[in-house]
RNA sequence: GGGUCAGUAGCUCAGGUGGUUAGAGCGUACGCCUGAUAAGCGUAAGGUCGAUGGUUCGAGUCCAUCUUGACCCA
């Protein structure tokens, strides 16, 4: 620029905005949060449904009920996400015109507490045991009253909207008394029966304990092989079974067989002098174990006779070693079938399993599937029963988890009876208890079931007469999955699944509210007590004092007072499985509270794919026993967190995420907008370099935004009607109503990501790439009063209000700093507001197809500028005036959209519909164009920097005859 | 070990019922602009569609096997 030139910069209206270029949302979300908070946003919106209500206009309820999460340790990337995608889509259904309410919840009970509380009392030398139940209790209580305040500001970090103030929690007076209550529909419809089940057992704890409280070491046990005769059949042969646990022999009641394993008879031809095998003798044996076998029996020689089918032990019964044994009272004089079983493999013992259903889970499966007694041979501190023949009160671990005599003696025994045929030692991983560090077994132990096929008569049969047809037939007609394949995950598990174990030796938690009659056996009828007045004398004891009271001394007298004598009952100590907790919510918090809903079945339940095993399932379960059917509408599910590399995420890897650090370098908008990137459907990955990205496309979108608010303080306030604006303001505005439709579309069906992509490609490609970019030369120079430039200024209010409302859902944050940069106000927010209406006559698809072919011709036009700007001959685009040579038909096209130049940023522009000359510069995807160029002729304009020919001719110097006349408007 | 799900450019994702040179946005490189400026515009590079085998005139798309990862179970 010369120095005698005038510098017009003063008099070109550029924009002016306060939105800042850089968020630092670290630094300022939390002063959002806070005025929200002052604000009431939440309770504002219930008011505004209840308004809605009185003027005869309802807002529709949503009801996305919340899965609890564990109330100990501090949020990881999983909840985040999970709380995140529930806040999208609590927020847009709100914003779509529901009343959209969300209470979050707590899950409360259980074994993760008691152990800290544990571990607290170990650390001041105290013993669990030696403190009553319920300052053991009260202490649970405060551990997880304390995760709940820190883990709900953690939520609200996040910008979760809900009902923060008055959550719902597990372990609420109202909750307990309620999980108790529901149990007693089980207690009361047939459904709960006590029956018994393996699990861990540590002698020296005497307690039963959970997969999460044993430890692995190695142990050395011993091994033996064992003959079983068959009572008839397979040519008298022995069936060998192996085995590490001689002690559990006693308890055989069937030998299980592998019916794809290929099986030999192999005759004993020679043995060495120490074997306990017989030459002669016929032993049936997996082949490709057979090896392992001769080894160890000491078999010197033998000769394999032929192949066993499997389907030849079909119906074979098996005489117990221990049959006829001198001294053992016809104890094991019983059949020992010969059973087909999965779990039989044959890299490894002999290819059959003994089976001893009361002492391993395959065993018991077994059990349940064939039917096989249950024996209650081994006691609390793993000894025998007395009154056991032969070996009657020996231990299998003594008090302090060394071995006892029962293995020898059973070895010995075995060995008596003619049915060892050899022994040896085994180092092996072998479980120990957590605590003790001793051994465990596994044991059977009295357990309470809810039976899943029990027909119930309570009058709610609609959709089934027991739980698992209720559940079922829940899955596949009354609930919708997203994803869909989360159908017939749950199908799947709840078609196959064994009765639901409700009972857990444990002090934290809801008691199994039930007494059972003295003297009677779990079959018989009278064995619980049922009662109705005794069961709302419990409801009502606990919702005044929690369940707290059933363990204070005299409560069972209190209860049963004046209904049965309390003598005759026993009261049950064992607490419910914390899966019927949580799967009770729909009864404490649906039902029963003023937000809730009056069917207490819920819109949506949404958590990761883990709880098809969990939530879904317990709440299915649960609602199927007690209200006919799932408590939910909508299964939505969402995967697992995983590293950048997509391997899971572990402290001792290092590869963990904390959304706390994430929050701390980007804000909570970037982690939001790392949701709404992602499909959450499957799996989903975070870390650096994504998260950079991510926070990449959060700059590109806020300038434009940015760049919305600079051009929108100039706005007269007029809305131009939408036909008398250009085409490509009328183009813009169909864009917006294909968008709106499709935005609800996709938010209806909590797409997110699609939400997302196509509001971004819009930000990007339609508006600031195309847009924006031609009409900067309008909202910069033209006068004020300029139809382009009012037209212009109300299309981009409409998108502003369009773009300010759709992305609330996903980036709460920044929408409220873009809405209040141009509606500040003490009572102003964009939560408070719904979608903005866009109207369907915006649609224009014939507008839209030849804006399309316009927007083809234009890259035709852009290629043949970059060409020029390579070489070097220009540099803007405004000093080109190219010339461009179409068919007549597409000429009519391109002439239509308001001038050809202005779309293309030329100066000048000529349309031919001649034939192009040679070398005309084309696009091979873009038929029927082609490019011709030349610079722009004229001088330079120093407002608007076109060049065209009559700038200089005009009152105000170095000036083209738009910007002297809207110099002059302006009183210049 | 079993069941379920997933594997498309550096990143995040599109690719109804199999059909011409596999797309988008971001990032990268290079160029332009310097009146959205720690911004904006443009151009380009970048993919054996996890691998192998098969069905087919034709497969990212269908089938089988394998592999990697995840979840649930054992």
């Amino acid at each position: 620029m010369c120095a005698d030139t005038p510098d017009y910069r003063s008099t070109v209206y550029l924009p002016e905005t306060e939105f800042p270029m850089r968020a630092g949302l670290p630094a300022r979300e939390p002063a959002w949060l806070e005025r929200w908070e002052t604000l009431g946003v939440y309770d504002r919106l219930r008011e505004k449904a209840k308004e809605a209500a009185a003027n005869g206009a309802p807002r529709k309820p949503y009801v996305l009920h919340d899965g609890p999460p564990y109330a100990n340790g501090n949020l990881h990337i999983g909840h985040a996400l999970n709380k995140t995608i529930k806040d999208m889509v609590v927020r847009s259904h709100q914003m779509m015109g529901f009343d959209s309410r969300y209470v979050p919840g707590w899950d409360c009970h259980g074994l993760p507490i008691e152990w800290k509380i544990e571990e607290q009392y170990r650390a001041k030398g105290l013993n669990k045991d030696d403190v009553d139940v319920v300052a053991f209790r009260q202490e649970c209580r405060k551990f997880a009253e304390g995760w709940v305040d820190i883990q709900r500001e953690e939520f609200k970090r996040l910008g979760v909207t809900g009902n923060w103030a008055n959550p719902y929690l597990t372990m609420d007076f109202h909750a307990e008394a309620v999980i108790a209550q529901e149990f007693m529909k089980f207690l009361m419809n047939g459904t709960l029966y006590q029956g018994s089940k393996p699990v861990m057992w540590s002698p020296v704890e005497k307690t039963a304990l959970a997969e999460a409280e044993v430890e692995y070491h190695d142990h050395t046990s011993h091994t033996i092989w064992v003959r079983f005769k068959p009572v008839a059949g397979l040519e008298g042969a022995s069936v060998v079974i192996w085995t590490t646990t001689p002690w559990t022999i006693p308890q055989n009641r069937a030998v299980a067989y592998g019916e794809k394993i290929a099986y030999g008879l192999y005759r004993v031809d020679a043995v060495d002098e120490k074997s306990t095998a017989v030459a002669g003798e016929l032993l049936v044996l997996a082949d490709s174990v057979a090896e392992s076998v001769k080894t160890a029996a000491k078999i010197t020689d033998w000769t394999r006779v032929r192949d066993v089918a499997a389907s030849e032990f079909e119906g074979v019964i098996l005489k117990h070693p221990y049959n006829g044994v001198e001294g053992g009272n016809g104890e094991w004089d019983y059949d020992v079938p010969m059973l087909p079983g999965d779990h039989v493999t044959d890299d490894a013992g002999t290819g059959f399993v003994h089976t001893a259903p009361s002492h391993g889970d395959d065993d018991y499966q077994m059990g349940v599937k064939f039917k096989l007694p249950m024996t209650y041979n081994v006691t609390e501190d793993s000894s025998y029963r007395k009154d056991l023949p032969l070996f009657g009160g020996q231990h299998i671990f003594d008090t302090n988890g060394k071995e006892g005599p029962a293995n020898v003696s059973n070895i010995k025994q075995l060995a008596y009876a003619g049915a060892l045929l050899a022994k040896g030692k085994i180092k092996h991983s072998y479980p120990h208890s957590w605590r003790s560090k001793a051994p465990v077994i596994f044991r059977n132990t009295p357990q309470w079931f809810a039976a899943i096929d029990a027909k119930i008569e309570d009058g709610k049969g609609t959709y089934g007469d027991t739980i698992r047809e209720r559940a079922l037939k829940s899955v596949s007609e009354l609930v919708t999955f997203t994803p869909a394949t989360g159908r017939n995950r749950l199908h799947a598990m709840i078609e196959q699944r064994p009765d639901w174990v409700l009972s857990r030796q444990r002090a934290w938690g809801v008691p199994l509210t039930c007494f059972t009659k003295v003297g009677a056996l779990p079959t018989d009828a009278d064995f619980l007590l049922r009662n109705e007045e005794v069961n709302a004398r419990i409801a009502a004891a606990f919702e005044k004092d929690g369940a707290d009271v059933w363990y204070t001394q005299g409560f069972k007298e209190k209860i049963l007072a004046g209904i049965v004598n309390p003598e005759d009952y026993n009261q049950v100590f064992d607490v419910l499985d914390v899966w019927f907790d949580s799967g009770s919510t729909h009864a404490f918090v649906l039902r029963d509270r003023e937000d809730g809903v009056p069917d207490q079945i819920a819109d949506v339940y949404l958590e990761g794919t883990d709880q098809h095993r969990g939530w879904f399932h317990s709440s299915l379960l649960q609602g199927s026993a007690t209200i006919g059917r799932a408590p939910y509408k909508n299964v939505i599910t969402h995967g697992f967190t995983l590293d950048e590399k997509g391997m899971k995420m572990s402290k001792s890897l290092g590869n963990t995420v904390a959304p706390q650090e994430v929050i701390k370098e980007y804000g909570a908008d970037i982690l939001r907008l790392w949701v709404a990137q992602a499909d959450y459907s499957t799996d989903l990955r975070i870390g650096k370099e994504i998260l950079k990205g991510t926070a990449d496309s959060y700059r590109r979108l806020r300038n434009t935004l940015r760049f919305l608010m600079g051009a929108l303080p100039a706005w007269d306030g007029k809305h131009v009607a939408r036909d008398e604006m250009p085409e490509l303001e009328q183009f813009i505005l169909h864009r917006l109503a294909e968008l709106d439709a499709q935005v609800r579309r996709d938010y209806a069906a909590f797409d997110f990501q699609a939400v997302f992509q196509a509001i971004f490609t819009f930000a990007t490609s339609d508006l600031s790439a195309f847009y924006f970019d031609i009409r900067k030369d309008a909202l910069y120079c033209d006068a004020p009063d300029s139809l382009e430039r009012r037209a212009c200024l109300s299309v981009m209010d409409h998108v502003y209000h369009a773009l300010v409302t759709w992305l609330a859902p996903i980036l709460p944050f920044t929408m409220e700093e873009v809405w209040l940069t141009r509606f500040p106000g003490e009572d102003s927010s964009v939560h408070l507001l719904d979608f903005a209406p866009v109207e369907a006559g915006w649609l224009n698809a014939d507008l839209a197809a030849r804006f399309a072919k316009t927007r083809a011709a234009r890259r035709v036009v852009t290629g043949a500028l970059e060409v020029e700007r390579t070489a070097k001959t220009i540099g803007s685009s405004l000093e080109a005036a190219p010339t461009v040579y179409v068919s007549p038909e597409l000429a009519a096209v391109i002439g239509s959209a308001q001038g050809f130049d202005t779309l293309c940023i030329t100066s000048g522009l000529k349309i031919s519909t001649e034939a192009a000359p040679e070398g005309a510069f084309g696009l091979d995807d873009v038929a029927g164009v082609k490019v011709v160029f030349e610079k722009a002729a004229g001088e330079k304009c120093q407002r608007c920097w076109k060049i065209l020919p009559d700038v200089g001719t005009h009152a105000h110097p170095a000036t083209c005859a738009r910007c002297d006349a809207a110099l002059s408007a302006a009183g210049l």
